[in-house]
DNA sequence: CGGGGCTCCTGTGCGC
DNA sequence: TGCGCACAGGAGCCCC
């Protein structure tokens, strides 16, 4: 499910609501998205601790928590395909709820229960952390340091995109759109873009990634904001989802091919 | 390093 | 209708 501009939605949304309340109950319905520590110490070094800040790097969004003994832990959250946090009402569907000091709550949903929960101490620890690749918004992140390091992998450029270790954030959707929008065939291996090719994918990435932040993210299916609403990015989708739809630049019929097992949409005559 | 296949889960939609 | 398969904003693992 959510991809960067997805999860930046919902840090910039819960940033408005849960900052500074208390978490007073924890009431846990599927606790296999609970990774570590065990249930008991999450629970109890939860409970009675204050929401401090939101942090997110790539697709983790973590919740900086002070203890009522004072000390700091990171919750860190991973929704990986179907996950979603939520502030409101407590959810009957919610896999984790948390009871805030104001009455409401933060609930964790997440259908197919692939994303992870972990409350821990050091959060550049997290090996997810220490593995991941630039910051495609960040202002270290650099063109020249993009097209060096995309001119020497073998890998098809797309299924490259998708990997969190190269850069992060990405996912299948702004792939696929960061891809048509520059014109590049998803299955051309990276290191075969010319420097021109590379510098233009490099500027429709945040491009992309920007727009649909203003978008506050794409829901073609389940994924919702902060508050339990939708992105409207899905609206503007040129390539994902439109298998044998006119392309909207040539009114090629969409290709949907598979790159490392993951579906990808792609115009032929536009993307070379 | 790169690629394919499988796995974790739940749900939906399609063809027969 | 019922059944089986493909597929879904992710990612880790194993094997070649």
């Amino acid at each position: 499910m959510p991809e960067l501009p997805e999860v930046e939605t919902i840090k910039s949304d819960l940033e408005k609501v849960i900052l500074n309340k208390k978490i007073t109950d924890i009431v846990i319905h599927r606790a296999s998205v609970i990774k570590e520590p065990g249930l008991k110490k999450f629970k109890s070094l939860l409970i009675n601790s204050w929401c401090k800040k939101i942090i997110r790097r790539g697709k983790l969004l973590a919740i900086e928590i002070i203890t009522h003994q004072k000390e700091i832990y990171f919750l860190a959250v991973h929704m990986r395909m179907t996950g979603q946090l939520v502030y409101g009402k407590e959810d009957p569907k919610s896999r984790v709820s948390f009871k805030l000091s104001n009455g409401f709550y933060l609930c964790y949903n997440d259908q197919r229960t692939l994303g992870e929960l972990r409350l821990v101490k050091d959060i550049r620890g997290l090996s997810v952390i220490k593995n991941m690749g630039p910051e495609p918004l960040g202002e270290d992140f650099k063109a020249d340091d993009f097209i060096r390091d995309i001119s020497v992998r073998a890998a098809r450029i797309k299924p490259l995109l998708l990997d969190q270790k190269f850069i992060a954030g990405i996912g299948n959707i702004y792939a696929v759109e960061a891809l048509f929008s520059s014109k590049i065939n998803p299955a051309k291996k990276a290191c075969d873009l010319n420097a021109r090719e590379a510098k233009v994918l490099f500027k429709n990435i945040k491009g992309t990634l920007r727009k649909a932040i203003k978008c506050r993210g794409s829901s073609f299916s389940n994924y919702r904001d902060g508050y339990g609403n939708k992105g409207t990015f899905s609206e503007n989708f040129y390539v994902y989802g439109r298998k044998g739809l006119p392309c909207l630049v040539c009114e090629n019929s969409i290709q949907r091919i598979k790159l490392g097992g993951r579906g990808t949409y792609f115009c032929s005559k536009c993307q070379k």
